[in-house]
DNA sequence: TTGAAAGCGGTACCAT
DNA sequence: ATGGTACCGCTTTCAA
């Protein structure tokens, strides 16, 4: 291992020089500062970023946890956010957090709010409370953190108005009896503040019956978890049990893909029988047969939001801290599965 | 932020003690520990990695460089090694290179040779010789990087024997005329050597095709950049030039999924028309329209031996060390694309 | 069994 | 403009 005095003695200068020159300190001489990074590039230096980060708190390097490697919107996110951070300079490490408190802990105290200068966190199962004493003070950017009044910096997902271009739509081109998939329906009308997701969006939803008034009845919502299996079930369940919807907003891309081919199974044809819009926008929607209408996330202004907000509170210094909200950008992008 | 020293007075032990205490060393007496770990928990200490690691060179991290993190094989492969690696209470940090070489730099000298003990990397753009300097003498294992005699531990996908199946399966359900997606034809008759991916997935195609007798000339194969939208691009020229293809095996799912959707807009059927084998086996591969027979690669396989390499060599401690090739187990998932 | 102290590789203050 | 040096928080050797 090559460090900072290896290069100082070669250069023949103190440690504290070297340092500075390589930093580009303008108080270092240019021709002492090019005789540093000489010999720096000679030795195949690199700084060792632990060292650094002890020292300065500082080393380049943000956190980003998301729920699932594995599954299209959050890893797509991820690496809109990758890109993002490595225009600004920044490295990003991306952890995944299982959807488990367990996991979420842990990455928040060993790994992002140690190693990084900040982290970018999708929280499921943790609250803001513990999300502060966690951070150990380093700043933080919540996504879809959806608390009316949130103590961090927070970038959302268009939530409602999102969802209610969704049911707009089905109802644009005919739809008459509309479900919709992923979402509680007792989770709103327990409790209208219901800051998850799912309950924001289907907010919109109602929003959206109400200003065509639609009537529509706990029938109309039905909850399961937002992966592809489980999607598909409920497809060949809502066929069989004989109600005739003719348009299905689905809480995720991935729900639709899966509501899609349950269907599918069952000989029930999209668009014709029953229009699917999804939520998302995720790379795969535009190669489903049929191709899926989506409310599309801008994961580019998303990704710009949260990074320059980060920057910003990493940047500062921290005092009089007053969390900004934003809300990403989306589009409806139509496509075959409401085309009729 | 609360430090060992901090810990350390409220116990009313000394540093080193406390340090002793908290990793369970057993030269302090129970008493003594216990004390130790009441305060730390009380204060809700948590050791800082930087630190450690400076010291030590330990942190419990692993880093993991994949070409793209919104691809859905790389990240569920990255899922599956994260998962691993937490079974052995390891964490692990993701980045994605890009695909490009300094994006493979950078992230290999400034974070995951640095912030991590060890690194799985999937080398797309940069020499064994190259890797040596950049790892920093910490240990690493290599996916799918196909030398003849590599200089690190790796770990393959099944390259020959998968494409070799995928062809034989062609051939089972009575292909006579099949196109593969993906591979140069040139880059082996130019080296049969050739040490990519692409190169000895075409290997095992060619030796399958002489299995069965079958002649083949160039324009059996087809090469594009591995992204769908080229891939659909590719089907509309194929349907276009009139060539009479009866199967296609696809070098990617990813591929395959976008050469699937290209004949969906000619009015190709699949597998009537035409049959598609992918390869990798995707989550996503199951709920496709139709769904699609693929070569899957056994990701908790692949984890595993992955995982289990780089552990085995974070603990010893680097004499004669004698790089270890293990191959990732796969199966033929047969589905709709092929059924007929 | 426990404590003192050196040191990992940088950074930044204070001298010179 | 440059150098000396304390120090970030932890680990580890050595001594008590």
């Amino acid at each position: 291992m090559v460090t900072m005095s290896d290069v100082a003695k070669a250069a023949g200068v103190s440690r504290a020089t070297a340092s500075y020159a390589l930093r580009g300190d303008p108080r270092i001489v240019p021709e002492t500062a090019e005789k540093v990074r000489t010999a720096a590039r000679r030795l195949h230096y690199t700084a060792n970023l632990s060292a650094r980060s002890l020292r300065s708190g500082r080393n380049g390097v943000i956190g980003l946890a998301i729920f699932e490697l594995d599954r299209a919107y959050p890893s797509e996110m991820g690496a809109a956010i990758s890109r993002e951070a490595s225009r600004h300079g920044l490295q990003t490490i991306v952890q995944e957090t299982s959807n488990s408190k367990e996991g979420e802990v842990s990455i928040l105290r060993k790994v992002t709010s140690q190693l990084c200068d900040g982290m970018i966190f999708s929280p499921g199962n943790v609250s803001d409370e513990e999300l502060r004493e966690l951070s150990g003070g380093k700043p933080m950017v919540l996504l879809d953190d959806l608390s009316p009044d949130p103590i961090f910096d927070t970038v959302n997902t268009p939530c409602e108005i999102g969802a209610q271009t969704a049911i707009d739509h089905l109802v644009d081109v005919g739809c008459q009896n509309i479900l919709v998939v992923g979402a509680r329906y007792e989770s709103l009308a327990e409790d209208a503040q219901s800051t998850s997701v799912s309950a924001r969006r289907l907010y919109g939803c109602l929003k959206a019956f109400d200003d065509h008034g639609m009537e529509v009845s706990p029938e109309n919502f039905l909850y399961i978890n937002w992966n592809p299996e489980d999607a598909r079930a409920l497809a060949h369940q809502v066929v069989r049990s004989g109600q005739r919807f003719d348009g299905v907003f689905c809480m995720t891309d991935t729900l639709a893909m899966g509501f899609i081919r349950g269907l599918a199974d069952c000989g029930v044809h999209v668009p014709n029988d029953m229009a699917v819009v999804g939520f998302d926008g995720i790379n795969e929607s535009d190669y489903f047969v049929p191709s899926l209408t989506t409310v599309s996330t801008d994961l580019n202004d998303l990704a710009a939001k949260a990074v320059n907000l980060l920057l910003k509170r990493i940047d500062e210094d921290g005092t009089d801290f007053k969390p900004e909200k934003l809300t990403a950008d989306f589009r409806l992008v139509r496509r075959e599965s409401t085309g009729r």
